[in-house]
RNA sequence: GGUCUCGUGGCCGAGUGGCUAGGCAGCGGUCUGCAAAACCGUGUACAGCGGUUCGAAUCCGCUCGAGACCUCCA
């Protein structure tokens, strides 16, 4: 199965029909996470998206090596610490070594991402593993004479840089607007324009975290990683970059010129940018203190939250906005998407127990082919999710009886449900680990007590078994096909 | 201040010149001893004002409002 994906290219503000490089092969880099705090609801979008993608790629037989770094070096601070390194700074305030608050940070993620469902990239590269490489791309533009050196550390020279190149065509600028707009900053004085950005930094004495260079004792700039990783592991040239649209300006840029003076070319055919998330309409972000955390979330340990969210519930969420809108996030619509999610989930169940008829008359074929259309229509997963709940009243219409489905059709219904719901969107079905089998048999017992008072009409003591239960977060459900039970 | 994006029914959120996504809530119903759950049915909304057009939520202009980037950020 292999259908024209179309995706928008930031580069040209248009969607693109997506031709690889290198076909069946395609190199998909992302930027991920500062490993210095947990990660928050910001952080799921683009592992989501972008995860969509991925699995959308391998659904269609490409070849896909998708690499997703972790930062652990590297990306200043501008406050009052002058330039101390993130990592670092939070490694003297909790007295950790600084690789122990990677290591810490990085396992939290990792365990946030598999809860989230996200399959984990074919690469996961760390900065402060690639130190070497980022000083081999350093010393390249040095030599292609688009970075000096001032005072130990070595300046990108955006003004020599756009005199071949343009530099701000990913976000729309232009260096005469960066001149007037640009704040003033640590390390200024060492610059010959505001504007040039940091290729390697000469490190304080009490800076933690230093490599030795023949520049000086110091850490690479913040954007240099990305470079430096992609080119290792994708190639000087790949098929798609993606992140957050707050990494458009300057990292992406920033990323752009170096790619470019260091090779001569630009690297990258297809930028891909996600949008944030907001809360009461304003961005969800580290810098604004008003973020939630995914285990928040998980736990409903936040304020905010009026209870907890499955994983899958966060996922859907985030699926029923489109990747490029901002989605607002709110007690209520997470708690429509879990209603939601559930009711197709459970309809899925309902499918699976569907028996075939001689005859059909439903449309499924149609229903698939928009399925297609809309996950290739630049990863409409809104649009996907709204094609499956015309399949969830199908499903019900075939369950009531109303309706009627050969075994060909059923077939096609059940692959179009599975594969998108589970392999595309990869959403799966909640985990009930305390519905094990002891408890269920335990469980059977107070429904067939429940049941003999039923039958003898002892109304009061069935229903004082049934809201004993439900105290205890336990439901009851009485269906057609027995008594189902769930917490 | 510069650059840019957006304003859709109670809430969330697609669409983007005519054929009025979808989810949640609400309302009506089916089922049930009752309830819950489940299922079915049900809403012509597109900030305001002008303009273009046979026709605009969709294009253009203005007004109002919100937000993003320009500084670490997903």
């Amino acid at each position: 199965m292999s259908k024209p994906i179309y995706i928008y290219n930031t580069l040209s503000r248009k969607k693109e029909l997506f031709q690889p490089i290198n076909p069946p092969f395609v190199g998909l880099y992302v930027c991920g996470p500062t490993v210095y705090g947990d990660g928050h609801l910001g952080h799921a979008r683009p592992a989501i998206t972008f995860d969509v993608l991925f699995r959308l790629l391998k659904h269609y037989d490409f070849k896909v090596r998708y690499v997703r770094n972790i930062t652990d070096v590297g990306h200043l601070e501008h406050d009052a610490d002058e330039g101390e390194d993130k990592i670092a700074k939070k490694a003297r305030l909790e007295q950790l070594e600084p690789m122990e608050v990677v290591q810490f940070y990085t396992e939290r993620y990792h365990k946030n991402m598999e809860d989230l469902n996200v399959l984990s990239p074919s690469i996961e590269p760390r900065a402060s593993g690639h130190i070497i490489e980022q000083l081999k791309m350093i010393d390249q533009i040095m030599d292609n004479g688009f970075a000096y050196e001032s005072n130990g550390s070595i300046y990108f020279d955006v003004e020599a840089y756009n005199k071949k190149h343009h530099y701000g065509k990913l976000s729309g600028r232009n260096i005469d607007d960066l001149l007037n707009t640009t704040r003033q900053l640590d390390g200024q004085e060492e610059k010959r324009n505001s504007f040039d950005f940091a290729l390697w930094k000469k490190a304080n004495p009490e800076h933690i975290m230093r490599w030795p260079s023949k520049y000086s004792d110091g850490f690479p700039g913040w954007h240099m990683e990305c470079s430096a990783m992609s080119t290792k592991y994708l190639g000087q040239e790949f098929d798609i970059h993606g992140g957050g649209m707050d990494l458009q300006f300057p990292h992406h840029e920033c990323e752009i010129a170096q790619s470019t003076a260091a090779h001569g070319s630009e690297s990258v055919k297809y930028w891909m940018h996600n949008n944030m998330i907001t809360i009461n309409g304003q961005k969800m972000g580290k810098s604004l203190g008003n973020f939630i955390t995914l285990n928040e979330f998980f736990e409903g340990s936040h304020k905010l939250l009026d209870q907890a969210y499955n994983p899958m519930t966060v996922r859907f969420f985030i699926l029923q906005a489109h990747y490029r809108s901002t989605v607002d996030f709110s007690n209520e619509a997470l708690q429509a998407a879990e209603k939601g999610l559930s009711r197709l989930l459970s309809a899925y169940e309902t499918l699976q127990k569907i028996k075939p008829s001689e005859q059909s008359d439903v449309d499924v074929k149609t229903l698939n082919n928009k399925c297609y259309e809309a996950i290739n229509d630049d990863l409409n997963t809104p649009i996907v999710i709204a094609h499956l709940f015309e399949g969830v009243k199908m499903i019900n219409t075939l369950s009531d009886g109303k309706a009627q489905i050969n075994t060909d059709d059923l077939a096609i219904l059940q692959s179009t449900f599975k594969t998108f719901i589970f392999e595309i969107l990869g959403l799966k079905a909640p985990e009930n680990d305390i519905q094990n089998d002891l408890t269920d048999q335990l469980m059977r017992i107070l429904i067939d007590a429940r049941q003999e008072a039923k039958d003898k009409k002892d109304w009061a003591t069935a229903d004082a078994i049934r809201d004993k239960l439900s105290a205890l977060g336990v439901q009851l459900k009485d269906g057609k096909n027995g008594v189902e039970w769930s917490i």
